[in-house]
DNA sequence: AATCTGTTTTTAATGTAAAAAAAACGGAGC
DNA sequence: GCTCCGTTTTTTTTACATTAAAAACAGATT
């Protein structure tokens, strides 16, 4: 009845711990680990029942004792790792992603249920979270009506963005040189010279770079609505960002070059400097979302899928 | 298992029309009288068998008739008419205004649902929506944190709030003379020169003109972001603005003279003197928060209610 | 005293079922 | 053709049950 990702979760991730263990290793205890994994005991307590189980780990005087290397065989599949709940926000997006879903059309909760093998408690939760994003709209007692990737969409919400990205560049540029946001940015700013030294192999990690940019500087606005804001831009990027990979290398070194002087203008704390250079970053980003909404979906070959309009 | 608040709500404006009606006059048919309910035949229909159990209708030749007007015990309670999940955040609305959370604390499905006198499934899906105003926060596999109206709240959501009015304005002062916001806006004028004339006994419809002036200047950024969170906006002024009913005729005086001001400086179409004019008065509606902040909830005498901390 | 682990108690996640409401169907009357 | 209304089918809403995970409790070991 409910399923057991945590579970599964953990396992693997402390199967990825063990690999690098030699033989014989003696594990740490349940609360250390538990605290390592930020899951409870219990949850530590069946991931080693379950490793004890597999032969992989034995009960030995003083402790518990790794006794093979786990092979691929051992993990569980990735997908199970996910809540039924994460699993259905992210199979949505991905229905999205490939074109399954019309704007304007009409989405029943039993019908998705069905498609996605949840409950359609667990589809009426958190399909919820969409509502948010701008995709959703709930008509009570009726179906969910999903209004689209469209370009109305990109410019209503790059118009937020650029709002609150300006704002949060004003808190920025308040805080003093050694406070974390700033040594953060450092950071950045060196991957952004690493990234830029070997975009040819690299460059499908901009995205992450891109990311955490964004948000070192949204997070000192300090205000919980723009932060939440940045929350749904970033879910929607993650995924309309596959949409699109023509030119890609070429669209990320771009960005990468504006990034660097968006970052130059914010150390220079000039405010004239900072907006043009923001601005004119967010307006490549915005084309690039603007396109990718025009290019479209990759419309999968079958037909739309079984849901009711 | 489902509550009726649907059905019990149709029926209680059907007595509403039904008691301006003459004894003998034909009701409307089931269609006729759905489409201005807004509800579907089916709920329709059961009003009108349960009309004609009350005696109040018969059906004679040619259709329904009124048979005797509706009494004051006829009505269903108020309270039944909101659906379990309305009634579940009003009532959450409600703990908060009196004071039963304090700011930190854990709040449990299974004890608010005890307490609502509903199921946990129900608190959960509409309590979710309070994430989206700031005032919830959850973590997986545990339960809700209550962050609390504090000043810092206010400070967050007035920022936001500042930001998205002073742009809907530029959309504002695009549009035409003649388009329905600008009448609108002439209609409320008028009403704000009605309620000032008569400012000794109808200062407490205050809030609901207000509520009209924002949201007419908000819903012209056709930008479901800027409107979403007014709705948030509009869902706390109508609870805070209880806490703090100190000077109330003193401030709604001002404020209904802050926004004359306002509004005839959106008529001038001069973008300076929409900046000043909206900014002083959403000082003094943020000062006005704050206040109701720090003087806080109406503590009830009781203790704190038995939510586990 | 502090940490470790075995056991028990609570609570959250989520599937299932039943009632309410909506939607669809179909015949009758005009 | 169109509206009206009785019936049937779907779909949403909501309570409840069950399992996973967390939290609390408690003895043991260092």
């Amino acid at each position: 009845m409910k399923g057991n990702a945590v579970f599964k979760r953990s396992y693997n991730q402390c199967l990825r711990q063990l690999a690098g263990q030699a033989i014989g290793a003696s594990l740490p205890s349940e609360s250390e680990l538990a605290q390592s994994l930020e899951v409870s005991r219990t949850t530590v307590r069946s991931v080693f029942a379950s490793l004890i189980d597999a032969g992989i780990v034995t009960v030995a005087a003083g402790g518990r004792r790794l006794v093979r290397h786990p092979g691929e065989a051992d993990y569980f599949p990735d997908l199970q790792t996910l809540s039924a709940g994460a699993a259905v926000a992210r199979r949505f997006m991905e229905w999205i992603l490939q074109g399954d879903f019309r704007a304007g059309q009409l989405l029943n909760a039993a019908e998705l249920a069905r498609q996605f093998g949840t409950s359609t408690t667990t589809i009426r939760e958190h399909l919820a979270q969409f509502q948010h994003v701008g995709l959703l709209e709930r008509r009570p007692n009726s179906s969910w009506l999903y209004k689209g990737v469209t370009p109305a969409f990109a410019t209503e919400i790059y118009d937020v963005r650029e709002m609150f990205e300006l704002r949060s560049t004003r808190s920025f540029i308040e805080l003093p040189d050694d406070s974390p946001p700033w040594r953060e940015l450092d950071v950045i700013e060196a991957e952004h010279r690493a990234l830029l030294a070997n975009i040819d192999e690299d460059y499908r990690t901009f995205p992450q770079l891109d990311e955490r940019l964004h948000r070192v500087i949204h997070e000192t606005s300090n205000n919980r609505f723009i932060i939440d804001f940045y929350d749904v831009i970033s879910t929607l990027f993650h995924y309309t960002y596959r949409w699109n990979r023509s030119d890609e290398k070429q669209r990320n070194t771009v960005a990468l070059l504006e990034h660097l002087d968006y970052i130059e203008a914010l150390r220079s704390r000039d405010p004239r400097a900072i907006d043009a250079r923001c601005r004119k970053h967010l307006r490549t980003a915005r084309a690039t979302l603007a396109r990718s909404i025009e290019f479209g979906p990759f419309r999968s070959p079958s037909s739309p899928a079984g849901v009711s309009a």
